[in-house]
RNA sequence: GGCGGGUUCGCAUAGUGGCAAUUGCGGCAGACUGUAAAUCUGCUCCCUCUGGGUUCCUUGGUUCGAGUCCAAGACCCGCCA
């Protein structure tokens, strides 16, 4: 057991800014790099932490906002924190609520100090700012927390960039100070939209202000897949070699290998979980919708040659069908699949990564902005 | 045999005489990137599809105009014999 925050470069890809690493937390190591399921409420939704961990999940993810409305973090305190309230004994990364300063546009007013919410719940008003963010987190006992951010939406004008940046700016040192508990570490996000001097200056000014890693936020907001390239490259500029960068909210399989050979991390995202809930499968071949009335009659597991629970025992035909009747186990299942899917490609990423062969898997895939196929 | 109710685009439904015609389900297609999402959007009579053609059990009638009104018939469902 090596002290939280410690990042141990393992192996660099010769070919690529591709690491192989292993950050160090209070509840353990994480092997990168990573992709972490998203579970907003305390929960990836439709799985228990023992799928989780039987899937390969090292890591998941909680959110803030969502956690401070319900059920209060009065109950996840109460509760021994939110490892023990939720069972899950690996590590955990909390979002600040950041996102949802985007993706509640019309519940939420930005101030200076902060963002003040109206609840998607039941409309009460409350305020988040970066002491407040970095308090719940603390709270929460989040293993890794996230700064409090102005995540800005796309397209946004550089004016307005430049304040989002601004903004996280002077919060990012607040949160820098604001009280933890020992270990819990704390990362900074990278905002400044589509403008590269502006995601460059916020990253100079973060690395300055010290934290345990980076991330890189305002991507994945609607914007052409050229430009989030163009926004994570020219954030990874200036992000320092030792610490752990991730990528907020990335997303296809196409384009997190992409990011490895970049440089990235860590990587989180929805997609296999919602698109799991919504019908759609990913495979090594691409991705379908299970749903579709082709597969009616499709006595095939929904990946052939895949080593998950799902295509060990069942059919398309049987799990299209658990989908149209709305029987739970469909979701389950197809949530099943697509996260070992995720954590199957991970592996092989960091499998290619070590041995220095990165190059190859990457030909192997689609290259950015097909969708997620494997041609071989 | 008598009385009453009913028959609308796969199913179920709405429908004051101006209607290609409501809604739900089902079906089909698409979207989904730090989760207001097991959600949302579109299509679902036919065609040579910014237009045209045929529709509301059947036949006939009234009317400028009928899914809607009238008559007869067919079938279905109740209740009474």
């Amino acid at each position: 057991m090596k002290i939280p925050g410690t990042f141990e470069l393992l192996s660099v890809d010769p070919d690529s800014c591709a690491r192989r690493g292993r950050l160090w937390t209070i509840h353990g190591s994480v092997e990168t790099p990573v992709f972490m399921p998203v579970g907003t409420k305390g929960a990836v939704k439709t799985m228990s932490p023992a799928e989780l961990k039987g899937l390969g999940v090292q890591i998941v993810l909680g959110n803030t906002y969502h956690l401070h409305i319900r059920p209060g973090i009065d109950v996840i305190e109460k509760a021994g924190g939110l490892h023990r309230f939720m069972g899950w004994d690996g590590p955990i990364l909390t979002d600040s609520g950041g996102y949802q300063v985007f993706s509640l546009v019309n519940l939420r007013k930005i101030r200076e100090d902060g963002v003040e919410f109206n609840s998607h719940v039941d409309g009460k008003r409350f305020f988040l700012g970066p002491a407040e963010a970095i308090d719940i987190q603390r709270k929460l006992g989040s293993d890794i927390i996230m700064a409090f951010d102005e995540c800005a939406p796309y397209p946004c004008d550089r004016d307005y960039a430049c304040q989002a940046v601004k903004r996280t700016l002077t919060w990012a040192p607040l949160c820098a100070e604001q009280a933890r508990a020992e270990g819990q570490l704390l990362f900074g996000i990278v905002q400044g939209g589509e403008y590269a001097d502006l995601r460059a200056r916020c990253a100079r000014e973060l690395v300055s202000i010290g934290f345990d890693g980076f991330a890189i936020g305002g991507v994945s907001v609607g914007e052409p897949e050229q430009i989030l390239v163009k926004g994570v490259e020219d954030s990874l500029t200036e992000l320092p070699h030792e610490k752990p960068r991730y990528l907020m909210g990335v997303g296809k399989i196409s384009q997190i290998i992409e990011f490895v050979a970049r440089g990235v991390d860590m990587f989180d995202c929805v997609m296999p979980t919602r698109f799991a809930r919504n019908g759609t499968a990913f495979t090594r071949q691409g991705r379908y919708p299970v749903k579709a009335g082709e597969y009616r009659y499709d006595t095939r597991p929904i990946e052939e040659g895949c080593g998950c629970y799902a295509c060990g025992n069942f059919s398309r035909a049987y799990i299209r069908h658990l989908l149209n009747v709305k029987e739970i186990l469909g979701v389950r299942l197809l949530t099943t699949h697509n996260i070992y899917r995720y954590m199957e490609f991970m592996r092989e990423i960091r499998y290619a990564v070590e041995h220095g062969v990165l190059s190859e898997l990457r030909s192997k895939y689609a290259i950015l902005g097909k969708e997620d196929i494997l041609t071989e």
